[in-house]
DNA sequence: CATAAAGAGGACAATTTTATCCGAATTAAA
DNA sequence: TTTAATTCGGATAAAATTGTCCTCTTTATG
C-alpha cells in the first residue's frame, strides 16, 4: 500500500515521537535499529521529514532528531506520507488513466473513490500521539 | 494504488472482455494500442493472465486473446490483480511489519484493516462485465 | 506439406526504488 | 580552540520494476 520509504518513515515518526514524549532525542542509528530498517536510508528519509517539518533536528554533538512535544498530537500520518511519497497515494486513477476525473470518469471510477476517501480519512484523522500512546518505550513493536 | 503491470492487465481485461461480447479475438498489437501501453510489455502481462486462466489465448494464425463470454461475469478485478501482483495489495501490514497481525496488531492496525477491507471487498464484488458494460467498442476510454 | 500468422518465453536494457558510502558542515563540550 | 559527535547532501551501487527484442512453437489455410 505504501512505499518502503513510507513505511520506514512512519515507523520512524513513531518512535521518535515516543522518545520526545520522554524528551529524548534519538539518531538514525538508533531509529533504524529499533525499527528494522537499514540505516542509511532512513537517514534519507529523516531528511525529507525534516525539510516538511514533521520532525526537527539538532546538528552536532548531542544532536538527533526529535519533534516539538505540543506537535505531537497535531502531526498526522497524512503528512508524513505526504513528505516522503507527495500525494500520489490517493490522488489519480486507479487504472492509471491520465484523463479520468468526475467529468468522465473510467469505469471504475466511483469504486476507486470509496476506497481512496476511506484511506484519504484514515491517514488525515490519525495523528501521531494516538499512535505513540499505543505504544510505551522499550517495545520491540516497531521492530518486527 | 497497483503497479503499471496491473494497470495494463485491468484494462487490457476489459479490453478483451468488450470485444468477446462481440465475438472478436484480440493480439497484443491491437490491445497496447487500444489501451495505450507498451506492447511487448503487455504481452508479457498477457501470458501471466493466461497462466491464471484470467483470459484464454488462441495459438497460431487467427489466434489472440479471449475470454469465454459466459465467463465476463464471474471474473472479478481481484482475480486479475492476483493474477498479476500477488495478493500483496491487501495482504500484510500496512506499516510493513511482519509479525502484526490479530493477535499482535501494530499501532495502526484496525485502521488499516477498514480500509483493506473496503479495497478489497470493493475488487472482489467488481466483474468484466458491469466494467465492460459502462464502455462501447470504439470508445477511447482505456486510452487516456 | 509449406507457409504465414499468431502466442510463448528467454535474454537483455532502461528506469525507478531501495540502499550504501563518504566528505562537508554544524555544534556541544573538553 | 580543538575535538568528537552529529546531521546534511551528493555520488554511487544494488535490486526491483518496467520495457524491448528475438527465436521457438503452434496452428489455420492454401
Amino acid at each position: 500500500m505504501f512505499s518502503k520509504a513510507c513505511e520506514y518513515g512512519i515507523r520512524a515518526s513513531i518512535f521518535i515521537a515516543l522518545n520526545s514524549l520522554e524528551h529524548r532525542r534519538v539518531g538514525p542509528k538508533e531509529i533504524a535499529k529499533e525499527i528494522n530498517s537499514p540505516e542509511a536510508f532512513t537517514a534519507k528519509i529523516l531528511q525529507a521529514l525534516v525539510r516538511n517539518n514533521v520532525v526537527n533536528s539538532v546538528k552536532g554533538a548531542h544532536g538527533g532528531f526529535e519533534i516539538d512535544k505540543k506537535d505531537i498530537k497535531t502531526i498526522m500520518i497524512a503528512d508524513i506520507v505526504k513528505a516522503i511519497d507527495g500525494d500520489n497515494v490517493y490522488k489519480g486513477c486507479g487504472l492509471g488513466l491520465h484523463e479520468c476525473n468526475e467529468n468522465k470518469p473510467c469505469p471504475m471510477h466511483e469504486k476507486f473513490k470509496l476506497v481512496r476517501a476511506e484511506l484519504k480519512y484514515m491517514l488525515e484523522s490519525t495523528d501521531l500521539e494516538s499512535l505513540a500512546l499505543d505504544l510505551k518505550l522499550g517495545d520491540t513493536f516497531l521492530k518486527v
